[in-house]
DNA sequence: TCGAGAAAATGAACGACATTCATATGTGTC
DNA sequence: GACACATATGAATGTCGTTCATTTTCTCGA
């Protein structure tokens, strides 16, 4: 309900506009009164949390090879916290003590690596590993356009304005996209050839 | 002189003191008074942000393998915004235009993926997927150890709760840096086994 | 049906914060 | 000596999250 009514709010005008008030005001109901059910506004943001969790596609692991599963979940995973961006500092350092819906997902995904040969040590690191990429590129997903613009400072790097302009002209304008594929292509592959080592050793 | 300030408010304190009044009186000079030389708190935040990126170590571009080289501006780069997390989000999405020091960083890494090979229109994304990988590891740094504290839950996750328990088990503690080490292995094996191709194709 | 007690709502107030503004003070130049 | 300019200052503003004493509403057992 107060969940609800938190994601109308920061869905309308982002998380600038959440504000006790504005969350008050969509609950028909004045500030001070939400305080009897929320103990701060730091709450909220985690309940909100973990209900975006629940978004996050985890219906491959067990059934899909191990480097599909995981790529439908890093996408889905990406694609639900950019449009979340604020949220990522506060998740990246956030206990699952008391996170079930988050917990859960880890669980699938723990048990989908399990699954797919990966020694039981070695799964907490490899899924830091992947979150760690996958918060990074939420973030960066909320870049500018223009983020590259070198502008007047173009003549003292002249190797990189050149790569600027070469990807650009290859793809049109920058999108964050690209450097999230190559990213997910890079690691998914460097794992699973770890994983084929793991599994002949 | 006021980034060497901010950097000691920060230093100090962290974020949650970094205040324009504690800025203000840092300098010996009234709060009003820094508006004379600084359009916003932002600003001050941009220059500390540059300040940090001639902390970042590229000197292995140009003289070592690129792996090397790659691997070394990676942990640099890591360890300085670990100590400096909330600017993650803000470095995350700013144009580098208007940032020399962050230009020139962007131009030696450039220059040293060029020289290894890298095809002059893959180096951005390339590049982005690092950093985002980077950034991501960065605020993870500051993780608490009992991040993975499953708790009373922990009967409904025996996979990953497991998971915790071998890892806890075979090093310690929780650390961040064992994700940092996979991730950066495995991206890094991943990108160079496309260069690999690359260089052949 | 009544009344006690818990739960929920309210407006006023607080303290922290970034920022603005009118005003003052000093500093160097023609 | 006067003028322009940069810099400093305290008071004031608006926004925000949060607290509190008080009142209203709801629930439920006698």
């Amino acid at each position: 309900m107060i969940t609800d009514a938190a994601l109308d709010v920061i869905e309308h005008g982002g998380y600038d506009a959440f504000t006790v008030a504005k969350l008050a005001r969509a609950l028909g109901v004045a500030p001070s009164a939400l305080y009897n059910h929320v103990s701060s506004k730091q709450d909220v943001l985690l309940w909100v949390q973990e209900d975006l969790m629940t978004k996050v596609d985890v219906s491959g692991f067990g059934v899909e090879p191990w480097a599909v599963a995981t790529r439908r979940w890093a996408l889905s995973y990406r694609d639900v916290f950019a449009r979340h961006a604020p949220l990522v500092p506060v998740i990246a350092v956030m206990p699952v003590a008391g996170a079930p819906r988050t917990l859960a997902v880890y669980e699938a995904v723990a048990a989908g690596f399990a699954d797919a040969g990966w020694p039981i040590e070695t799964i907490v690191p490899v899924v830091v590993a992947l979150e760690s990429f996958i918060f990074g590129s939420a973030l960066d997903a909320n870049a500018p356009a223009d983020i590259f613009d070198t502008a007047d400072l173009a003549g003292g790097s002249p190797v990189f304005t050149a790569a600027i302009d070469a990807f650009a002209g290859s793809g049109g304008d920058y999108t964050p996209d690209a450097g999230f594929d190559a990213g997910l292509d890079a690691m998914i592959a460097g794992l699973e050839a770890r994983l084929d080592r793991l599994r002949k050793g």
